[in-house]
RNA sequence: CGCGGAGUGGAGCAGUUCGGUAGCUCGUCGGGCUCAUAACCCGAAGGUCGUAGGUUCAAAUCCUGCCUCCGCAACCA
């Protein structure tokens, strides 16, 4: 029986069309795959959708869609964009899929029976009329963000997991198994800002909406994120259902390749779960870094999204793949570039591997029409190729095993370049003058097509079209490009015969391709669409409006506060010969000092509230639309105190 | 003092665990070769390793202070 290999791609929220860092997390797990059944694993490679939530139910709304029909939609594409991308998953879940539904009511019955789960409160804002809750930083202006009215406190029923009863455990586990989160700095960042504080008990269902799996036993609760995504890596395998039945086969999985913003949920609550379930643990976490573009964060309304099709369409998925997997060590973040896309294509695929491909093919075809005689004369020279190439394989192991693919393919590029210069070391064109040296020459074009077979094939997992393209070109069977074959040398047959073919990755003009991406270039997204009109608010009476005390203020002196992005903080003469401290969010719209002297209005009969520490006596009057803010400014004649009525 | 990461030739990075001649890729310049996708091979220039101190025979590496950048968190009445 062979052994097995589970690994897992989170499962992503398809709110939205998904881009080149899911494109980045999923390419790495199927390199992964593909080399552990390369290896002869039974691997189990599991990716999806978690698709249940308010963010979904509103975004359906807004599209005048079921919450269904949304997803169906962009999961459609999501499957697109995996099959361009040569993705070989084993199984795709959606956690709006009925075995799943199923599983994850029982899994819920089962923690709250146990008393794992219990019914608390749940303390937050109300409002009444819209019959929600919402949290202190969702309210606008402290009232209901949908209708703008009062809140009042209120107490919800609640269904909460006890993650509390967990921490010890958790740090026990971590302690005896210091590899389980990766990158270790991970592991720290957990640690200290979580487990250390003291973790608290974690609120698992919702009744603020519905679009999600029913609480089996209360209806009018759904099971939140935590439960109903975080299963979907046992659920998958048949854990509380029928639809598939590998659950003991597979589990625990080896190992979750996950963002690092998700990193938290895969290593305190997802474990926690699990011991809570009497369930083995999975045996990595592993935190992968986040693709930036030219520095930035990447995000729509910067515009600088990069659309892995568009890639793909112009230079071919292996060149995208390579280039993820090259060019960014997996643990840390990496800055994504078109120049960096390009050079990489340019230098490694181009320039090393495909014309080191084309060369040698050549050269059989041209000095012995396609087919090598069998005779050989070896050549000290030959030794540390040779070497080289018998090494190869454990060192990329070695990498692999750590999942470390920018090493891995590191070590196969030293046997490429290594051999590139084996070719002007034995010189064949210079061989080839006397008919004498034909054994000789022979041996050279085959050292150098064993290197090329050894290289290859261990670019399969990487770039699997690529890997087959050469295969057929240096005449290879698919035995000689399996794992066992690539830690011998001298697998190829003697009288081995080539295929000229066309070439594996053509030369990118740089400047032209720069030019055209920029073209092609996702337009930053214009604020004013998207902006929904102006809600119109309730009526108030006049009695009300007059409670309103705005006063005329001159800025007397004005700085930000320290720390902290957005606060500006004034001293204001309001006319009553007291300075009166305001603070107000409008760091990024103004510079403290341009304020001085300004005449502005501000509300100055609201209770005082403390930010950052900080106390602030009323509320600068300001217009915003969008992006854009303006402070309220009265002409400089006004006097300061003046009311305004 | 909220948490964490980073500062190394023009660009992007490794090296820091466990101090001992500063390395790789790209780019630049010079040379070689002609089998190949104007590709390949060789050589050279270019760095006070963010900064100021400290420990040491010896510091990119260890210690202390400071500066800058980037995430996360907080912050928007």
């Amino acid at each position: 029986m062979s052994r097995k290999f589970y690994i897992s791609t989170p499962i992503y929220y398809p709110s939205d069309k998904l881009h080149i860092g899911h494109t980045y997390c999923t390419v790495a797990t199927d390199a992964m795959a593909r080399y552990k059944r390369m290896q002869g694993y039974d691997v189990m490679f599991l990716t999806g959708t978690d698709e249940h939530g308010q963010k979904i139910q509103q975004k359906a709304e807004a599209a005048g869609v079921t919450p269904q029909q949304y997803v169906d939609n962009i999961v459609s594409g999501i499957h697109d964009l995996w099959k361009l991308m040569n993705i070989s998953h084993d199984r795709f879940i959606r956690t709006t899929d009925d075995y799943h539904v199923e599983s994850i009511k029982k899994i819920f019955t089962k923690l709250y029976e146990q008393g794992d789960i219990y019914k608390g409160k749940y303390t937050g804002k109300y409002c009444t009329p819209c019959e929600s809750f919402w949290t202190e930083s969702q309210l606008v202006d402290g009232k209901c963000p949908d209708c703008g009215r009062e809140v009042i406190d209120a107490e919800e029923e609640a269904y909460f997991f006890r993650l509390s009863k967990y921490a010890d455990r958790l740090v026990e586990y971590y302690e005896a198994h210091p590899d389980f989160l990766e990158p270790p700095s991970r592991l720290n960042e957990m640690v200290n800002n979580f487990i250390k504080p003291g973790l608290e008990d974690l609120c698992v269902s919702r009744t603020t909406f519905d679009w999600g799996v029913p609480v089996e036993f209360d209806p009018g609760h759904v099971v939140y994120v935590w439960i109903d995504a975080l299963s979907n890596y046992i659920t998958a395998l048949g854990y509380g259902n029928d639809k598939y039945d590998d659950f003991e086969k597979y589990w625990p999985a080896d190992v979750h390749f996950v963002g690092k913003e998700i990193v938290r949920f895969h290593s305190i609550i997802w474990p926690a779960m699990l011991m809570a379930l009497d369930l083995p643990l999975p045996g990595k976490v592993y935190g992968h870094g986040w693709l930036k573009f030219g520095g930035d964060k990447m995000s729509k309304s910067k515009g600088n999204v990069v659309d892995p099709v568009v890639l793909v369409g112009r230079y071919g998925v292996d060149a995208l793949r390579y280039f993820l997997l090259r060019e960014f060590p997996f643990g840390s973040d990496g800055n994504f570039t078109n120049e960096a896309l390009i050079s990489r294509i340019n230098s490694d695929l181009a320039n090393d591997l495909g014309n080191l491909l084309s060369r040698t093919v050549a050269m059989v075809g041209k000095y012995f029409g396609g087919k090598l005689p069998v005779e050989r004369v070896a050549d000290p020279i030959d030794d540390e190729l040779l070497t080289m190439a018998k090494e190869l394989r454990g060192k990329y192991e070695e990498q692999m095993e750590k999942y470390a693919f920018q090493n891995a393919l590191i070590e196969v590029f030293k046997l490429i370049s290594r051999a590139n210069k084996y070719i002007d070391e034995t010189a064949p064109w210079v061989l080839a003058k006397d008919e004498a040296n034909k054994p000789r020459l022979a041996t050279v074009l085959y050292n150098l097509l064993e290197c090329l077979r050894i290289g290859s094939s261990l670019l399969t997992p990487f770039m699997p079209e690529t890997a087959e393209k050469a295969r057929a070109q240096m005449g290879a069977s698919a035995e000689e490009f399996g794992w066992e074959a690539a830690g011998v040398f001298g697998k190829l047959p003697l009288d081995v015969a080539v295929v000229k073919g066309d070439a594996l990755f053509p030369r990118i003009d740089m400047e032209k391709e720069l030019a055209e991406l920029a073209a092609a270039q996702v337009p930053a997204e214009e604020p004013k669409e998207e902006e929904p009109p102006m809600p119109k608010l309730p009526d108030i009476t006049f009695d009300e409006f007059c409670k309103v005390e705005m006063t005329v203020c001159k800025v007397i002196a004005c700085e930000n506060v320290p720390k902290s992005e957005k606060l500006l903080k004034f001293q204001l003469d309001d006319g009553s010969g007291e300075p009166r401290q305001i603070l107000s969010g409008i760091a990024k719209y103004y510079k403290a000092e341009d304020l001085v002297g300004k005449t502005l209005v501000a509300v100055t009969n609201l209770p005082p509230r403390k930010m950052m520490g900080q106390m602030s006596n009323g509320m600068l009057l300001s217009a915003e639309k969008g992006d854009k803010l303006n402070l309220l400014m009265l002409d400089d004649s006004v006097p300061a105190g003046s009311r305004l009525c």
